[in-house]
DNA sequence: ATCTCGAACTTGTCAATGACAAGATCAACG
DNA sequence: CGTTGATCTTGTCATTGACAAGTTCGAGAT
């Protein structure tokens, strides 16, 4: 086994996302993440500093990829909405964490710039609605943001209808009426 | 001081509650919870077995909350909505714990009683709107537990306004229009 | 009044954890 | 070849959650 691993940082935060969204974030172990990529628990303390900044990375991380989920899907608010909803559970280790601020390192640079371009995307669709575009926005992202985390939760009854399909009736009850 | 306490799981539950609002969930050290309490570390394993235990105690807890909050609250569904934010701030510590399913014991009798009993009272408000009860129902949901969610993680710029305002102005956009 | 018994706590212990310190290995470069 | 900095390791410590076993107390039976 070669001493140095090439893409330690990368797969402690793979390891590190799979462990969370198999136990919850509360029980990872750093020591059982290093264990299970095969490296001594202090590797990671290396690259992260601490517990605060694993946890800053990978909500880094998400944010970047949840913003060009949301970029690529480009069909009004209903097709972002289920882009929105459909990377919060698909990526579900990595939402958890994002929205969690007594987690990650508040004033990290790195997380602050994935955050704003997510933002960016996010607040564009709202413009173009009648009344405050300030509160339909809000209403857009509280309507796609509390589905994803009460269907991860696993409160919502599917009644035999998938994510996808719930989560785009739900959105359109919004504006598309 | 009595060898007796009184009112040990109430304290337990009320401190813990606290820490969980000033630290996150994840921090909350059971033996410090014990110690501001004034007890050993032991005390709480007797009330409640482990920390699933302790955290499900809460949660039932929180679910009775809410469910009085929502009944009180009868003037349709904005001022419903409006009341799930409320608590849902006030009360962050168990809201936090109320929608974690790997914390707590899913299959408690007294956690799925109150759970139902709070659902019961949100599900009772959407069936009088046209559509498909069921999908406005799980709209109204979404959009009221996202803002309260969205807003205990701080991302949302406030500007001024109160929580209860904004989320006035938020959920009406969902069907008062 | 005292005995008994179970509920409500306590002290003691253990493996596991996160953080930190200090040392080892390696790759690249002068 | 020797140095230097990045990357990873071993070693250690206080703290933690869980568990085991003992102690204190109160209420009801006798």
């Amino acid at each position: 086994m070669a001493y140095h691993h090439g893409h330690l940082r990368e797969s402690l935060i793979d390891v590190a996302v799979e462990a969370i969204e198999h136990d919850g974030v509360d029980r990872l172990s750093l020591r059982d993440v290093a264990r299970t990529v095969g490296v001594s628990h202090a590797a990671s303390a290396y690259h992260f500093g601490d517990r605060k900044g694993l946890f800053t990375a990978i909500a880094t991380d998400g944010f970047q990829r949840l913003a060009v989920a949301l970029e690529a899907a480009d069909g009004g608010f209903v097709d972002a909405g289920v882009a929105y909803v459909r990377f919060a559970i698909a990526d579900r280790g990595r939402f958890e964490v994002m929205f969690r601020p007594e987690l990650v390192n508040g004033d990290d640079p790195a997380l602050l710039a994935a955050m704003a371009r997510a933002s960016a995307v996010l607040g564009a669709g709202a413009a173009e609605r009648s009344g405050d575009s300030r509160v339909n926005g809000l209403a857009a992202w509280s309507i796609v943001h509390g589905f994803s985390t009460l269907w991860n939760a696993g409160v919502i009854r599917a009644d035999g209808a998938t994510a996808d399909e719930l989560a785009s009736s739900v959105a359109a009850v919004l504006f598309e009426r």
